[in-house]
DNA sequence: TTTTATTGATTGATGAGTCAATCAAAAATA
DNA sequence: TATTTTTGATTGACTCATCAATCAATAAAA
């Protein structure tokens, strides 16, 4: 069996195992046992590759913000106008692959994480400053610097809100109610602004 | 120093520090040992209060999750007119000692937990619907029930959003701002719905 | 023959849970 | 009151299981 060139394949495989069995178990104690029978290897291969446990962990995380990272990029190389760009960004962070049970769900055991690996924790501060700077981005030119942050704070909020909730599976909102939601919420304080005559 | 009637001051005890650590280390990987050591009191003693480390879980998220409806009915009581109440709802979320970075921690922590334990789900899903059904009491007064729905969800999301985001320390918006921002959000709404004559 | 892929077996550490033993207060008894 | 018995509080020592990490061995490719 031993092909030469597996190893991107099998780091591949070993993230993606990670990712759905953190998905499953929604936390990070999970065994690379459990990640290396998933992905169809033994134990010791993961380790061959990872070197460590925390190693596959920041490996995954970083995946799951690459995967982001790519979607919006993409969402918002097909918008143009600001107004068009920033409900490209809402409806990125509620798109399928992200709004998946298992996605969210690893995305909880991350931020759990943060508080114990500094080295996750700045992933994900990565990821609130970028969702953040876009949001800001194209609100400056609608409106106000100051009251940008402001709807850019909410929003981004929001957006973690509806995340979390989903998480637990109680009150289900879908994901176009989400987005409704939260387009709503970029809506109403612009045209609330534009009303007081301070935005165009 | 055994002294009788130890038990309830033990379990406190127990429970608080299990809150502690579990804030400190942002993980319900914590082992008896420490919240017992945090406690002062040794490892076996916590296995005969609680019977198991799930069990003491159980209990801590319950506590939390007793101190916020003191909180809130405290809070509730306080205020008379719906939308003084809804200000009130939305104060006692992010009240000093619901906003400690322990406290958030160990809520994300519990979060990520309830992928796992079905017991620490249905606590967590209370709270949810806690919030909602309050939110809700109150809206519907001041709206048509369909409207009231939605702003009662984007309020709770908005409110969760803003604990997650604070638990990265990262843009560290604090108590006052989160507060204006939930506000915000639910004063916009409910002024237009009012500009659109669906709202008394 | 050297390199790459792969695993079974092993090690060492750690942690949950058990148990028997200890100590002191309280209750019962003399 | 003095003494014995019972009960609650508490822990040290131990067991058993699990898991991350290592390593030597095997097999295929180059």
């Amino acid at each position: 069996m031993p092909k030469v060139g597996m190893e991107p394949v099998r780091r591949k495989a070993l993230v993606d195992a990670a990712l759905r069995v953190i998905g499953d178990q929604g936390t990070l104690a999970v065994t690379m046992s459990d990640i290396a029978r998933r992905a169809g290897v033994s134990p010791a291969l993961a380790h061959h590759y990872f070197g460590s446990k925390e190693q596959l962990l920041i490996e995954t995380v970083r995946s799951l913000l690459r995967q982001l990272r790519d979607d919006t990029v993409t969402a918002l190389n097909a918008a143009t106008a600001p107004r068009e760009k920033l409900s490209a960004l809402i409806r990125v962070s509620f798109q399928a692959s992200q709004f998946a049970p298992d996605t969210i769900a690893a995305w909880l055991a991350f931020y759990s994480e943060a508080q114990r690996s500094e080295d996750v924790r700045r992933f994900l501060v990565v990821y609130a400053r970028r969702l953040r700077s876009n949001l800001m981005a194209n609100l400056k030119v609608l409106c106000p610097v100051d009251d940008a942050e402001r709807i850019a704070e909410g929003a981004a909020a929001m957006i973690d809100g509806l995340y979390i909730r989903q998480s637990l599976r109680s009150a289900p909102i879908g994901i176009e109610a989400s987005i409704a939601l939260t387009e709503d919420y970029v809506t109403s304080h612009l045209d609330q602004l534009h009303r007081q005559g301070r935005a165009p």
